[in-house]
DNA sequence: AGCTTACTTTGTAAAGC
DNA sequence: GCTTTAAAAAGTAAGCT
């Protein structure tokens, strides 16, 4: 038996970070290379790396987001590229600006079809949210971990809201145990 | 004082005003869609729920109305598709099925998702199919549903697909367009369904 | 009948309307 | 509440050949 744990792959990282410094976007819009910039439509300019890829928002603040990443190292990595191409811009970034993790989305596979119904009633209708016609995905929201799972009928999940890889680690184990104490696994 | 006062019964008019609204706006809606009394009602308590719990503000009248009418028919055994109640709304399906999802956490309805077997009835009759198409249809639904074919997938397009091969089995044969087009579904999701089911009917 | 593209859901930060 | 970004899950839909 596969544990469902050994299938958690993460698939997007988002973070949050600033360089301490006011910004032009204007100005960095015209010199930074495939920057996307439309104010009207959004206050942050679009920028992103290719390897590893990802896609930062840069703020006038100086504030910046960063998406895509499908590691936390990644995160590091594609930040550490946009700083680099702010200081190509003579623009002044912090040494070693705090990148905050902010959410983590994972999906993992329980290895065994669901039977989406049967598990609405017994997580308890209080509890999730199953609307089979706006959504094949049942919703679940845990306490502990503080996360959000959404079940499929393959029994593949996706867990987010997370802001530690170990979240949905412990996520998975909750609902496997749950899934297994209401015997409507396997 | 009296601007106090006066005010009061300015909110307590407009309240009204709006609650007259809404309950109008419902039966406008259940008379469309042709739904019984009963559902109106169910409706409106729901309704008059979201008022007292002060659900309705920063939404609008007329999407919770219809959220209330769409929860109301599915608590009545009776449902309606959210494309349907959208037909006869003047809000967008994304709303509607938004505020129907808020109110219903928010009261506790505890819906059950509904049943495909619901939609047997009216469907197989806007097709004008015999007795024995709905029976056959709705072994269908339980035989395949209780092979775990409908985890996640539409109860309308799982029911459209049951009354179509049940029409073949009948020799009654409908086409998919004329389902899909009662069912509110593309002839697409019926076959696919439709594979499915017949291959755990065991008559592939 | 496919194939492609796109929309539905979840979570999250950013600045501003 | 909205706007934008990213990614997965699976169902449904629409457009094109």
């Amino acid at each position: 038996m596969t544990d469902p744990k050994d299938t958690i792959n993460i698939e997007n990282v988002v973070a949050s970070t600033g360089i301490g410094q006011e910004l032009d976007l204007q100005s960095v819009a015209m010199d930074l290379e495939g920057a996307d910039y439309d104010p009207e439509q959004f206050p942050g300019l679009v920028y992103r790396t290719q390897n590893p890829k990802s896609a930062a928002l840069i703020f006038r603040s100086g504030k910046i987001v960063c998406t895509g990443a499908k590691s936390t190292d990644d995160v590091h990595e594609s930040l550490r590229i946009v700083f680099d191409k702010l200081r190509e811009l003579q623009i002044q970034v912090n040494e070693d600006p705090e990148i905050v993790v902010q959410n983590i989305v994972t999906s993992a596979d329980l290895g065994r079809n669901l039977n989406l119904n049967a598990i609405a009633i017994g997580l308890g209708l209080e509890n999730i949210e199953y609307e089979p016609e706006q959504f094949p995905g049942l919703v679940y929201r845990l306490d502990e971990p503080e996360v959000v799972a959404l079940l499929f009928g393959s029994g593949k999940l996706v867990i987010t809201g997370g802001k530690k890889p170990e979240d949905a680690e412990h996520a998975v184990d909750k609902i496997v145990s749950r899934l297994e104490d209401l015997g409507l696994l396997e | 004082r009296l601007r106090k006062w006066q005010e009061r019964i300015r909110t307590k008019d407009a309240g009204e005003r709006n609650l007259q609204f809404a309950l109008s706006e419902i039966d406008r809606m259940a008379s469309a869609l042709g739904v019984p009394r009963s559902v109106r009602e169910v409706a409106s308590v729901i309704y008059r729920q979201a008022l007292s719990n002060d659900l309705i503000r920063g939404r609008s009248i007329e999407g919770v109305a219809t959220s209330c009418l769409y929860a109301g028919c599915r608590q009545e055994g009776i449902p309606r598709s959210l494309e349907e109640v959208t037909e006869v709304s003047r809000v967008g399906k994304k709303e509607i099925g938004r505020t129907y999802r808020y109110i219903a956490k928010e009261l506790s309805l505890e819906m059950k998702p509904a049943d495909p077997k619901e939609y047997v009835p009216r469907f197989c009759s806007d097709l004008e199919v015999s007795e024995e198409v709905k029976m056959k249809a709705i072994e269908i639904i339980d035989e395949s549903a209780e092979q775990g074919l409908l985890s996640g997938k539409s109860p309308t397009g799982f029911a459209a697909a049951a009354i179509y091969a049940a029409s073949l089995l009948c020799n009654e044969k409908k086409t998919q367009r004329e389902v899909a087009e009662v069912a509110q579904v593309t002839e697409v999701t019926i076959r696919n369904r439709y594979q499915e089911q017949i291959e755990a009917m065991g008559l592939n």
